[in-house]
DNA sequence: TTATTTATGTTGATATATCAACATAAATAG
DNA sequence: CTATTTATGTTGATATATCAACATAAATAA
């Protein structure tokens, strides 16, 4: 059983490396200099009108330090600005620039070929199946 | 199906994080400063005697240039020493302090465990079906 | 033998993760 | 109203990931 453990999590680690990394791959071959985790976070900030930089956190499981660091590269690279929010304390308003906007409207539609593509010939069960595991998984470890 | 598809990551990454997570904090909890990284780094020098760095990184899926800062790490941290390779070229002997074997003496103990309270309640079928799907992924990306 | 390629590692630059400490505005408690 | 707590973000320190460039010894090709 130990043996089988061990390599479970292997297989589990290689994954998701494997995935992120062809991702990323997708994402400069198709001529975006967006990381991954940008993208995400700039995906956030367009769905979720409004939302603070702790939500934002908290959906895509990152530190809100990280959040910080992200968005200081989304503003680098023209995606969004930030000013303080002008009625809610601490808070920061998030505007997202042309930039921001072209860019995500073209991912909308490409990112979810990237994840039908590493998904290919598994079955929808499959996938429920294995999803179920995990969140069995995130709940053993909470 | 996207939505699916888009589920089936954000759980995937979820599992992850958690996992690692806890992983973490069980080594703090028991009493170690090493980190997971750490550890499976020192592992490989132990089970695989003479191994390359280049070979470390191949087998625990990452770059060389991590496992170089990795093993400044332990060699700073008195788990490990470091010094040319006697006889073969711009290989690193790399050897192993009483430290390092303490260390990894109890944690081969301890780590199978952590791998046991994050995957119980699930049955050897459903990791091996959980596994097969992974292996896919990963052949589908690559 | 000399030139080229391969194997092995290191370093620099940049991005991200994590934890702790800090800052501060808003809300709540007394 | 004043004190405390809560919500929200930033910053510093350290660890890791990734890519590209570099360094160099060994092996191979010419």
């Amino acid at each position: 059983m130990e043996q089988l453990n061990q390599s479970f999590f292997y297989t589990l680690e290689k994954a998701i490396k494997v995935y992120r990394q062809y991702f990323q791959t997708q994402l400069k071959n198709a001529g975006y200099g967006i990381t991954v985790d940008q993208w995400l976070v700039l995906n956030m900030i367009i769905d979720f009108k409004g939302i603070t930089q702790t939500e934002i956190a908290e959906r895509i499981f990152k530190d809100k330090a990280s959040i910080t660091r992200i968005i200081d590269l989304l503003v680098i690279n023209d995606y969004v600005t930030r000013k303080p929010h002008p009625t809610h304390g601490k808070m920061i308003q998030i505007d997202i620039t042309s930039k921001g906007i072209a860019t995500i409207n073209t991912l909308k539609k490409e990112v979810p070929k990237f994840r039908d593509f590493a998904l290919r010939s598994i079955s929808d069960d499959s996938k429920k199946e294995v999803q179920s595991v995990l969140k069995s998984i995130i709940n053993n470890c909470i």
